[in-house]
Order: C-alpha cells, then structure tokens, then sequence
DNA sequence: TTGTAAGCGTTATCAA
DNA sequence: TTGATAACGCTTACAA
C-alpha cells in the first residue's frame, strides 16, 4: 500500500506539504503542487481513511439501522438515505434489526466502535431501545425515521392525515363496517392511521361505524392470516353492518397478503369487499386490482432525515470545537433544547381496489 | 470519549495490560484481569475500530456494491448478506450503484479508501467496470453475485436451467409462440435464461418455435411498455404462429409490469396469454394471477457469497504474512489459479399464470 | 512557502 | 506476569 510518506518521498517534499495539496488548507506553489500530484498519481495513492478518521475524530459515515430489506419501502428508504449521504460525502453502515432489539443493541455498540458520525434509525417497537438512548447519552446525533420517537428528533409522514384521507373516501363510498388489520400493536404509525381512520369516518358522516381491529406484523403474511381466521371466526358470513365491506390494511405488505386470501375466499375485490393499503409502493400500482393506497414520500423522506442528521452532526462537532477552544466543561450548556419533528404530508392514491359496498 | 489509556490508569495497569485482557493474546494473572474488566466497565471503555484497523490492516468490513435496492430481490440477497457479514464479525458498507459505472468506480475508490477487507459485488453491466478490475489488480478479494464475471470468483444460480425448466413446461403445454421480455441485452443472466428456454423448448418437443425477443431494463416499468409497444405493433393482433400465447418475463419484476399492460389490453392471464417470471421473490405469491417463476435459493446464495469472501480474504491474509514472514517478495507467486464459480440450483415454481394457450 | 514533530488510539515487539 | 515504546498513516501546531 502506498501511503503519504512514499508520495512525499517520491515528490521531493514533506508529508505535510502532501497532506496541504490534497486538503488544500495552506497555499502550495505551483510547481510544488504539480510535482506532488504528479507523485500522487503515478503511484496511485489514496490516503487511508481510518488514519484520517483517528486524527479527525470522525469517521465521515453513518450507521443505518433497517428493520426489514425485503420490504421494498425500507428498500427505497435506504436506497434513497445512501444515496443522499453519499452525495454528501458520507458513507453507510447497514444494519439489518429484524426488529429485534438485541440485535439491534449489538448493532449500536459496533457502530460507536467504529466511530459514526450519526445515526439514521427506524424503530421497529414502541419502546426506545435502551442502547439506543445510550447513544444519544454518549453524544451520537442520531435522526429517527418514520415511526416518530417523541423526544428524539426525526422525519415522519402525517399518517393521522392519511388515515383520515382514507376514512372519508370510505364513508363517503358509503362503508360502515370495517376491518382494520394493524401492525404491531401500539406503534405510533399504525395507532395514527387508525386514529385518522376513525376521524375521518367521522367526517365523512358515518359517525358510528362498525371497525374490527386486529394487530400484527407489518408484513403480507400476517394480512393473509388474520383475513383466513377472520373467516373461520364467521366475521365475513355475518350479515347487515356485521360484515366488513372493506378491509383497511396498515401497509402495502399487508394489503397484499389481505388480497390473496380474499380472493381464496371468493371474496372479489372491490366488488365484495374493498381494500385499501399505505405507503405507496411501486407494486400497488401494478397488481390487480390495483392498491387504493396513501402515498409517502420516500425519497423525500429519506433526504430529509439525511438533512436533519448532518445538520445536527455539524452542530454537534461546532460544539465540541467551540467547547474545547473556550476551556468549558459544562456539556451541552447551550445545546438548543428543541427537538425538531419533520412531518411531511401524505397523498392518497384511489385505484381500483374501493367501490362502495355491495348492496345487500 | 474513554480510551485504552483511561482505563489503564483508572485499573492501575499498563495499556497493553488492558489491550491484552482484551484479545487475551496472552495470559493475564486473575487479580488484574478482574481490576481490568471493572474498570472497562465503569468506564464504558469501548475500542476504537478505526485505531485498530490502523494497526491491524484490517477494517473488518465489506463493501457492498448493489443496483438497486427499492428491488426486492437485491433488498432480500443485501439483507441475507449483512446478516451473514455481521455473523462472521464484520460490517457492510452499503452501496447503491444504480447501475451506473461512474458511480461504480466513485464507490470503489471509497471504499478502498476506507481498507475494506472484501467486496460483494453485483455486476449491472456486461463489462467488467474498470475501476472493480483495478481493486482486484490493488488485491482486494471480490466476490460477484448474480451476473457472472468469467474470470473472478462468485456464486450465481443456474440460470440455464431455470430457463430450460420453464422452456419445457411452456412446450409441454403447447405453446408455440412466446414474447420473451429480457432485461438488458447480453447481461449472462438474461442470455442464459434465454438459451435455457431455448433448450427446454426444444426437449418439450417443439423443435421449432416462434420467438419474439425483446430487451432493457430489469423494471416493472419495461415490461410494461414493452407489452404496450408489441401491441401497437400488432404482435396480439396476429394469428396462428405469429400471436405469442405466453411472455417469458427475465426476472419477476418485468413480469409484473406486463402483467399489469397485459391486464390493459383485456388480455387475460392465463387465458389467453400465458406469463412467466424469474427470481421468486414473496410477491409473486401473492398477486393474482399468482405468478409462475423460477426461485432463487437468495439466502443460500447470500451466505454462500459471504463465506466465500471470507474464505478469500483469510486465504489473503495468510499469504501476506507468509510473504512477510519469508521475505520472499514475489506476489501471488503461490496463489491458487483456480477461480471458484459456486452455482446453486433453482427451482421452478408452477402457479396460476401458465396455462395451455387458447384453442383458435 | 515549506518542514519538523507531536499526537490520534490501538497492537506488537522487546525487555524486565 | 507485566510494562515501555515503537509503529500504523494521517493532520496540524509550531518553526523556519
């Protein structure tokens, strides 16, 4: 491996005046600089950058921890945030949590080891994983990621706004018995779409409506089941505001699952029974029928929570500069107590998948 | 931050009493080992990984180099592989290549700079980027996955086979003019998919058959506007041999897409057209038609490329000490010429799509 | 405009 | 069984 000093040698000058050309903070003379670049290519060097990040003290990447990359919406997301961080000039960590928090403790631990910048973290359950409140502790800048986590900052979509889309569109089709099937039960996405649900079937004029609920994973094989055992329970032979006319799956992995086992069940959609998914996924708009779904903004999203880490990483490293110039140990002395909350709007998308209820 | 220092001091030991207790590189009396460990623990000491990569040469990560994650295929093999990596001690370094050679070369020289061990790579071009060809010749092991590189080591399925496994169920039923929907043209996988069909074809009886070829991108949205250009070209319109009665869709993604335009053209699946995809991933279980295709084993091949890696890298490891050892400064002199190609079988998964083609 | 040298947090060599 | 100390490859005062 070629390293700084072979370049210096090789160019006839110092160390530091390699490290000047190549970071440009000191004016170099020109022929000194040709000759050192001139080095630098013939000899294919490239500065290491753990030896940089050692003296730097920061390692220029970032630790993403994903639930779940099969799911394409986390497939985007991360798609979209390494792309975004690395236009900025950062590098990506993957981690997979497969919503286990030992896992994801694990994950946390290496990822301070190895020194990251920040953190892009998508929580996966209710509670605040207790390593990840140690990070903070420890001074990481960490963005949380579209299930909100209240005293953490974060980017998240209005899903109370989404539910409430999706509610109206449904009363007003003139639906007054739903099955709601939930991810996991308590967290924050599936309460607020549901929340917004039932607002919006409000005010789409149904003001008491008949809404079965039923929680899970966030994943097709749970919409599959929970529809089958709904059937075995007699949920959809009832008669009158009994039976659900429409079926409102907390995400698209669970719309789809919920579509299989309809149609098994010779339930037609939308014709017998409507549906409806959330997140907006580039597949919903490909099968049939095609997803009545919210759309999220993704990309969006995911470069405003890049954004919103860097920020905070560079504020965090003016306040250690800051601190330690002025001699001062009262940590976070003047840290801005506010913690920011990106909410980006939703949109709803009306496919195929909704019609009003069967006349019966 | 605490470092190796801070505890030496704090537990009344030399640091490499502390770095020894550690890695247990050598023995240590009890009595100290426990003031050590205590001392770790009150302190929250943590090890820096970039200290030690410094020393030790090795970061102990991987780059992963990736077309396109919001795919859900490439989003199960990337989090089979991190899960994998992260099993064997070692970290991901995601990468979103999009296809793009630029961005290729721009990640490689990156991740080079950060001293990976080893790079997963999946190749989106037929041609070998010369940036990669470089960090092979620089002596950093890679493993390709998926689309073969002839002369570097990696772990593929048999593409062939899946293709002459569909060939044949296609001729069996009696189809005798299919629309085969490639990704982009001369990529292995789409070539090999399509000779195995070829072949399959052929054995299912049908010596000759009318093959209409078409290629691009492996996206939903090529397969759709391909269906949507054939139309208007008048390829459905036609009669007896010339009207295709099933599309062999490349992988699953392209299969969507015209299932989808098909859908449009009031086409229906099976019925008046058959259709085929490739890769087996969830959702083709799920949609309606569920869709015939032919599955990858992704977690095999992910872990398979993982220990293969790693088998690379520890094997380049001990030469480079061997070679320091020995003094003897002939590289590779002794390295083994032989280029593991792993292939893993498939398995074709017949589902509602296929059907004899219509009696006209 | 350039060079010298200290230090970043480890591991490893050599002594004790 | 333990401790000094020299690397590892780089940045950055401080000098010249």
């Amino acid at each position: 491996m070629t390293t700084i000093k072979d370049v210096a040698r090789a160019a006839g000058v110092s160390v530091s005046t390699v490290s000047h050309v190549l970071s440009g903070r000191r004016p170099i003379s020109e022929p000194t600089r040709l000759r050192v670049m001139e080095a630098i290519e013939r000899l294919g060097y490239r500065p290491n950058r753990l030896a940089q990040g050692l003296v730097s003290k920061s390692s220029r990447s970032l630790g993403l921890l994903v639930p779940d990359l099969a799911n394409p919406f986390f497939g985007s997301m991360a798609e979209a945030m390494e792309i975004a961080a690395h236009d900025r000039g950062y590098s990506v960590i993957l981690c997979n949590t497969n919503l286990d928090p030992k896992r994801e403790a694990d994950y946390l631990s290496m990822l301070l080891s190895r020194q990251v910048d920040g953190l892009l973290y998508f929580p996966g359950t209710r509670v605040p994983n207790r390593a990840l409140l140690e990070a903070v502790a420890a001074g990481v800048p960490v963005v949380v990621v579209d299930e909100r986590i209240d005293n953490l900052p974060g980017v998240f979509v209005d899903n109370f706004d989404g539910g409430r889309q999706l509610g109206r569109l449904l009363a007003q089709l003139g639906h007054r018995s739903l099955l709601f099937i939930g991810g996991p039960e308590g967290l924050p996405t599936v309460t607020d779409r549901l929340n917004g649900l039932r607002a919006g079937l409000a005010e789409g004029g149904r003001a008491s409506v008949n809404l079965l609920l039923r929680f899970g994973e966030y994943r097709a094989s749970h919409g599959y089941e929970i529809i089958h055992a709904c059937a075995r329970e007699g949920v959809f032979a009832a008669v009158g505001d009994e039976r659900p006319t429409a079926v409102v799956a907390a995400n698209d992995m669970i719309a789809l699952g919920a579509l299989r086992a309809l149609r098994e069940l010779q339930l037609h959609v939308p014709r017998d029974c409507s549906l409806t998914g959330f997140d907006g996924v580039e597949f919903t708009a490909m099968i049939t029928p095609s997803l009545t779904t919210v759309q999220q903004p993704s990309t969006r999203v995911a470069t405003a929570a890049v954004e919103l880490l860097l920020q905070r990483i560079e504020a965090h490293e003016n306040h250690r500069d800051r601190e330690r110039a002025a001699q001062e140990h009262q940590p976070y002395a003047d840290a801005a107590p506010v913690i920011p909350h990106v909410v980006l709007p939703v949109t709803l998308v009306v496919r195929e998948s909704v019609a009003p209820p069967p006349r019966n």
